[in-house]
DNA sequence: ACTGCTGCGTAC
DNA sequence: GACGTACGCAGCAGTG
């Protein structure tokens, strides 16, 4: 296997240009939507790949907007034609069909296909890798050598340096000066008028070099000789015009150009839409590569003393981006210890600082405050730009040993996550399984499980370089894979750069802030639950006849359902009698047990939940408690918290909301709680467009009254507490997405009348029924829905035949717009007032999130203007046809804020 | 002792 | 089977 790696490059817009002109007005699909272009390209491309099975490969499009040759030379490309609508709407889509099925697809903001091209090919000779680029545009004939050549799609035929020759009558070290003498009219590139190919190939021929050509100008007879001598001010312009750049800054190296996979998800529902037949099994004609089980070049660096280090200073100094990656002695970033750094400048290319492993016979170190001063410089700085996996992390460590990371570029995690929020996990293990078929070493293979595990200090340092190291290489490889997809669609890219990377910092803060718990009134009231829960545990036993463990559903089951011969109402999923609440309410009616178990269960959980557990959860160091906020779990684009989880602290129940009075402010401070009202319903008014339901939230009145008046036909002032309620449930029913059956049973009502209920509300708010449908019906054709701010849900089981799956991923479908949407705003809106604080409130603190409500923590002095500004950017988060009302509380506890 | 599953319940 | 998104508890069975 000595054979040259091969990397073959696609310059992807002339091939749908090509493709278009060639296919035009022949293709397009049902709904009447251009294809011919795309279908054109994918058969280029499949042609391509299967007659050069390359090692590596890659599409590259011009990209949307201006170049820095417009910013040279404004006028460049100005007499362009406008681009045809057919074929400017084939071009996102073919791009995002490429990126599913696997290939590379690169994309650069303000540098054209050419120049990623010439600098990918001249990295790939730098690496010993050959290169064949597919274009049609001369322009590139400058950068062959023997290694990089030109291949003629259509004719097959190969460009090597004698080729050009043959064919321009020039070699490639001259195509640039026979580019300028000639111009390009088409782009607007002004040469010498009257001298085309053969002028100026005769010319190179017998002087060699522009230069030359110049210097001799004088003695050129004729009108073509005046002509020469007026164009000489302009050519150097025109010769910087047509030099493609060599050097320009790429997220990826001709060694990642790997081809994966086809992501089926993403791939069917583009494939069936433009009704592209033929290539979902033509997809993958040869298998995708398998990649080398480690990454190229993977000899990584253990730095242990200054001069090491310094050179890496040096390294990551002269980096646009650099991945980073803490070791530390555990997963909660507030009591984490700092152990190592990982860095890594491009692929391969990784380094491992270890600063506190302490194990007999461990190397001497840099220790942590010394390495932290060197590289201060770099880490502090916008430049580089950071990357790493799951930044928060890394950042709240950092901010931990006195270090405040700046420069936060790229998060592979949340490229991953906004990429497909439910399509796998996001961790890094698993990704680097998906995204580059690498099988990396586990945190657990160098820690070992269980009890066994041993603090990452522990570790032998070179078992550690090879793990941490790794993981900063992986991460640069996985945003080199990953970015471009995202730039391949607008909108996803714009979630992953205005919502997701900006949040990072905001969230990290978050969680350092942390909330002070009142443990003396936790334990006070865990006493007192202890004391009802054993009286009503001896009740219970009395009133079964026996002793039994009231918190085993099983055995409950077994006393109410065997002993007692209760009537079964409902199973659970397999298929046992439930003892869950619903089914023991309604049993309550005629019994003393089912009472006894159900108030039980709710001080139990209570107390065991959050009362016995919160104080455990209390910093040594701070006296409060952090959470963890996940950026990258719920589907639908919402954080979730965990550690504890402060994202479901009781509310509803009064010795619930007792809890809350646990949660404090530090004296002369106050908790300030904002929250949106009903933003999910309003954002339900907004992507329906119901003139009635907008209206009804313009004159901000009582949405489920005047719901409940619509449906039972009376005025909202005779609408009764019931109707209310009723109503409330067909406002939150519709959110998920709720059948009649479901309403049905969540009201104790008739199917028909919960049908009747439903048909009335649609009969009310007929836009909201179209809405529905248009969701169904997109998420069928596309493959997923998306939010306001077109954050996107994929849902592989909207066509699958097992109805259970499909209804499933249809309730999804209606539900994940609403809840996407208002997790999307309320992330802006954190953003914002983060942005906020520092100026105008320098002594509050943001320090929870709990998915429609934020908290924070001021200066007793500060609360009422806070309130303001919190409720004035929480409104202004989001411009939509209803408005986002707010309310704010204030308080010396939370449960008072409310 | 640990792991994973089930059933249940809390929040929005 | 029938209402979306999460996290986490206790019980319990299986495994080492």
């Amino acid at each position: 296997m000595s054979a040259r790696k091969k990397l073959v490059l696609v310059d992807g817009s002339y091939y749908l240009f090509r493709a278009f002109f060639a296919l035009k007005d022949r293709l397009s699909n049902s709904a009447g939507e251009p294809t011919g272009a795309m279908f054109g390209v994918m058969n280029m491309l499949r042609k391509l790949l299967a007659d050069q099975r390359p090692d590596y490969f890659a599409v590259v499009f011009d990209p949307k907007g201006d170049t820095f040759r417009n910013e040279m030379y404004a006028a460049y490309k100005a007499n362009r034609p406008a681009i045809d609508p057919d074929l400017a709407a084939q071009i996102a889509p073919l791009q995002e069909i490429i990126a599913a099925l696997g290939l590379p697809l690169l994309v650069i903001d303000g540098v054209e296909a050419d120049d990623v091209i010439a600098t990918l090919a001249r990295r790939a000779a730098e690496h010993g890798i050959e290169t064949l680029i597919s274009t049609g545009d001369k322009d590139l004939a400058q950068i062959v050598t023997d290694d990089i050549r030109l291949i003629n799609t259509m004719t097959g035929v190969v460009l090597d340096p004698a080729g050009v020759k043959d064919k321009y009558g020039v070699a490639p070290s001259q195509i640039v000066d026979y580019l300028t003498l000639v111009g390009d009219a088409s782009d607007n590139v002004p040469g010498v008028t009257g001298v085309g190919p053969k002028t100026a190939a005769k010319w190179l021929a017998e002087y060699g070099t522009l230069d030359r050509i110049v210097a001799e100008a004088d003695n050129i007879r004729g009108r073509i000789g005046e002509n020469l001598r007026g164009a000489i001010p302009l050519l150097p312009l025109t010769r910087q015009l047509v030099t493609l750049k060599t050097d320009v800054g790429l997220p990826v190296q001709p060694e990642n150009l790997l081809r994966t996979a086809p992501d089926g998800a993403r791939l069917q529902p583009l494939l069936s839409r433009y009704e592209l037949r033929g290539w979902s099994d033509a997809a993958d004609p040869a298998p995708a590569p398998q990649p080398a089980a480690t990454g190229p070049n993977a000899d990584y660096e253990t730095v242990l003393d200054v001069k090491a280090l310094e050179k890496w200073v040096a390294r990551l100094r002269d980096a646009d981006l650099i991945a980073v990656d803490t070791e530390t002695t555990g997963l909660d970033p507030m009591t984490a210890r700092l152990v190592g750094i990982s860095f890594c400048v491009h692929p391969g290319a990784a380094a491992y600082v270890p600063v506190a492993h302490d194990y007999p016979g461990a190397p001497p170190q840099l220790p942590a405050a010394q390495a932290l001063e060197l590289l201060r410089p770099v880490l502090e700085t916008e430049q580089p730009g950071k990357l790493g996996h799951n930044l928060k992390y890394d950042l709240s460590v950092f901010a931990r040993h006195g270090v405040s990371l700046s420069g936060l570029c790229h998060d592979s995690m949340l490229q991953s996550y906004v990429l497909d929020s439910a399509g796998s996990r996001h961790d890094m293990d698993s990704l680097a399984e998906k995204r580059l078929g690498r099988r990396t070493i586990h945190y657990e293979d160098v820690t070992g499980r269980g009890a066994r595990q041993i603090p990452f200090n522990q570790v032998a340092i070179d078992a550690a370089t090879a793990y941490a190291a790794e993981d900063a290489d992986v991460t640069l490889s996985l945003h080199e894979r990953q970015w471009p997809l995202l730039l391949a669609t607008p909108g996803l890219r714009a979630v992953y750069e205005q919502l997701e990377m900006p949040l990072v910092p905001v969230l990290s803060r978050m969680e350092r802030n942390g909330v002070r718990i009142d443990c003396d009134m936790l334990r006070t009231q865990g006493l007192e639950l202890a004391r009802r829960m054993s009286e009503i545990e001896r009740q219970a036993h009395a009133a079964a006849g026996q002793p039994f463990n009231i918190g085993s559903p099983k055995q409950i089951q077994q006393i109410l359902y065997e002993k007692m011969n209760l009537p079964v109402r409902e199973k659970t999923s397999t298929g046992q009698p439930s003892t869950a609440e619903s089914a023991l309410q309604t049993l309550a009616e005629d019994h003393e047990l089912p009472r006894l178990i159900l108030d039980h269960r709710m001080l139990s959980k209570l107390k065991s939940t959050y009362i016995d557990r919160l104080p455990d959860q209390v910093n040594r160091d701070t006296g409060r408690v952090h959470t963890s906020y996940h950026q990258a779990v719920a589907a639908t684009g919402r954080l979730s918290s965990s550690d504890p989880n402060l994202q479901n602290i009781p509310i509803r129940t009064s010795e619930g909301r007792r809890i809350r009075q646990a949660f404090v402010a530090e004296p002369g401070n106050v908790l300030v709680a904002a929250d949106y009202s009903q933003i999910e319903l309003r954002i339900m008014a907004h992507v329906s467009g119901d003139a009635r339901l907008v209206q009804a939230f313009a004159r901000d009145e009582d949405v489920h009254r005047l719901t409940a008046a619509e449906v039972f036909g009376t005025e909202p002032e005779a609408v009764t507490a019931e109707q209310r309620r009723a109503a409330k449930a067909i406002n939150f029913g519709l959110i998920y997405g709720m059948s009649p059956f479901g309403l049905a049973r969540q009201l104790g009502i008739e199917r028909g009348a919960a049908k009747e209920y439903v048909d009335r509300y649609f009969q009310r708010y007929p836009a909201v029924r179209e809405f529905m449908d248009r969701t169904r019906r997109d998420a069928r054709d596309r493959g997923y829905v998306e939010t306001v701010f077109h954050r996107r849900l994929y849902l592989p089981d909207i066509n699958v035949r097992d109805s259970a799956r499909r209804q499933y991923a249809e309730r999804t479908a209606i539900n994940a717009p609403m809840q996407g949407t208002a997790a999307d705003i309320i992330k802006r809106a954190m953003i914002d007032i983060d942005a906020m604080l520092p100026r105008r409130f320098p002594g509050t603190r943001m320090i929870m999130q709990v998915h429609d409500e934020l908290v924070f923590e001021t200066p007793e002095q500060d609360a009422a203007a806070l309130r303001a500004a919190v409720a004035e950017v929480m409104s202004g988060a989001a411009q939509l046809s209803v408005p986002l009302a707010v309310d704010t509380g204030v308080g010396r506890n939370w449960d008072e804020a409310h």
